[in-house]
DNA sequence: TTCTAATCGAGACGGTACGTCAGGTCTTCTC
DNA sequence: GAGAAGACCTGACGTACCGTCTCGATTAGAA
């Protein structure tokens, strides 16, 4: 067993900043989560935040992150319209989550102008949600389902975009029945397509 | 009409204020475009910049603005599908454009901690692109083209979010194959959907 | 008359500053005089601070020459030893000045590690007061009331270097008889000093 | 005698940092002997110097006082006059010693924010200096060679300020002729001195 | 023409946050 | 117990932008 020479890492720490990050995005508004802000709410040192954090983005992620850390499974003898009703609506649903939604907000906001945040944000965040879809729908196409034609970027895209997009853009996110509709609308649409330039 | 006494504003200024912040915006990357700059690059007084707008980023979305001018309508004698791809195609081209993508990135990210920027940038951007979408789905429900049950709203998200989503997330854009898909997927998902919770 | 463009330098900010600057220095300890600290106190903005002095020494230097404003004159009428003394003892009075020393040797320590404060202290502070008793010196040797092979600089030294060393060391300050007889020492030993390697 | 209990301290160490603090004070310049600096380059923890020294001056000091261990004595058979500039001499060329005036300088510097540093700098390295010189002094006037009015205190302000005022204001060491007729003329003017309100 | 009201430029100023550095203290493991 | 390693806090540093302010210089219509 290694045991690491030095004074250990105070979990209590990380615990506090986390949190006072997330609280400050949260009730504070965008722009209110500063590293002296989080500094002062987790009465932490701002050294010590500069030593484990790249910047207040990299914190608020890591709130993020740390809240939604419900594994992404398909729920067990699901029928693929089941399965993908069950992906979408949760990635739904955290999106208009008003304890995350806002988190994310900001992160995405900061991601474009942090390319270590962009990165994070992608491997952590999106790849792993779009994965779980897209692998439902390619079960699909395997089981024929769906015809083999099926791109299935673009369905994921037409899947997953619409939250993110309202989400930026302060728009008001879909209900549950307009949620039932985008995914049957996507789901038909993907099994009723003809060639797209056929005669 | 009352001309007004005074001096009036200098055309020039505005001019070479949203050029420098354009300028800034696309190759100093975002946060470049600070009121800062702006006023040395145009070589206009920070005041002056003041005097005009409330925010750098207001320069950026009237850049914007500026440099997408050409009216959105309909393709006279077209059918609905392929009013639909011109449309869609439209806003897929312009988002992908290297001299707009950045720009509009950049704003949505400041609309973000600015209900100004926010308001500006629905008025003047989405709504708009949305209203050309929405029209033509409305017209092809009305001819009998699509189902009268349509979610107008919801294939509308479908045709436009996946554009600002992979911009904001720094992903590459749908290349033309990918567009026509998704334009048929969602033309097709209309035609075909079933109630959703049926028997 | 050249009036400048732009807001005018406010001369109360300088005086403020100055002011809280020498405040610190004398009663705050040295290190007291942090630009942090002079900033608050004096009700100044940091930036403006670092707009107009390139530290905080710079600014104590500045009330030290501001507050010993006074000309630096032969008594008219004076013999050359009274001219001496005259010197001589203004200059211990100073350095002896509870509102100058600390000041001074604030300063002093501050060249060590800033050449900038080396050479203004030297500018304007070591070498006018050198001058002003090397110049009463040459002016008695001119009268042969020294003989020529005096060397002034060594007697200059002789006779400035003891307050400046007891100040710094922490020295009490030699008291009105400790300056006479050192005065009349040097005036004597320069007056009988003999060859230095003779048969 | 009791050998205590647990690792015996280091010599090494002791060694290490003085060497360490040293270098770095004298090619660094002064501001660069920190205890961090200090630490890394003796390759020892900053834990253990804070355990044994107080600060980073203290460090430097003891490396003066380390290098500067040659026993302040009388050369055997020599006249008053030839004891003096032994002692003299021996003061001036230690202060312009480039290994030693920069330390020294560092340390009185030091020594105006840090009343143990004044301290030590007095008892260690002040008062002995100054304790040669007046002996030597007082054993002149006890012989008759001086007057008994002297002022001892005076003189010996008078030869020892001057390489102190020097190097704490940067400027350039007497060179030995000019020690010698600084010797020259306090030797002449205690002797030649008459009451200084005579007649 | 002269007045007058506005724009525009220059720059001072107070703020807030940034990211870094050094000083100290404390905790833990190793020798 | 000495020493190494390193986490942590405090406080100051100097910089970048922000937004406001006070000026003078300029411009062109209105009196």
């Amino acid at each position: 067993m290694v045991s690491r020479r030095g004074r250990p890492r105070s979990s209590a720490v990380r615990e506090k900043v986390v949190r006072a990050a997330a609280d400050l995005a949260l009730d504070g508004g965008p722009g209110a989560a500063t590293v002296d802000a989080i500094a002062k709410r987790a009465e932490v040192s701002r050294t010590t935040i500069y030593k484990w954090w790249p910047s207040a983005s990299a914190i608020v992620l890591e709130g993020l992150l740390d809240s939604v850390r419900d594994t992404i499974v398909r729920p067990p003898g699901s029928t693929t319209v089941q399965a993908l009703e069950h992906h979408v609506g949760a990635l739904f649903g955290l999106v208009a989550d008003p304890a995350v939604g806002p988190l994310l907000r900001n992160v995405i906001a900061a991601s474009v102008s942090d390319p270590a945040i962009e990165r994070a944000l992608m491997d952590q965040w999106i790849t792993p949600r779009r994965a779980a879809v897209a692998v439902t729908l390619r079960d699909a196409v395997a089981a024929g389902e769906l015809p083999a034609r099926t791109d299935v970027e673009v369905a994921v895209d037409a899947l997953v975009s619409p939250p993110y997009y309202r989400l930026m853009l302060g728009m008001a996110p879909l209900d549950d029945a307009g949620v039932a509709a985008l995914v049957n609308t996507v789901w038909c649409g993907c099994r009723a397509t003809r060639k797209v330039s056929g005669p």
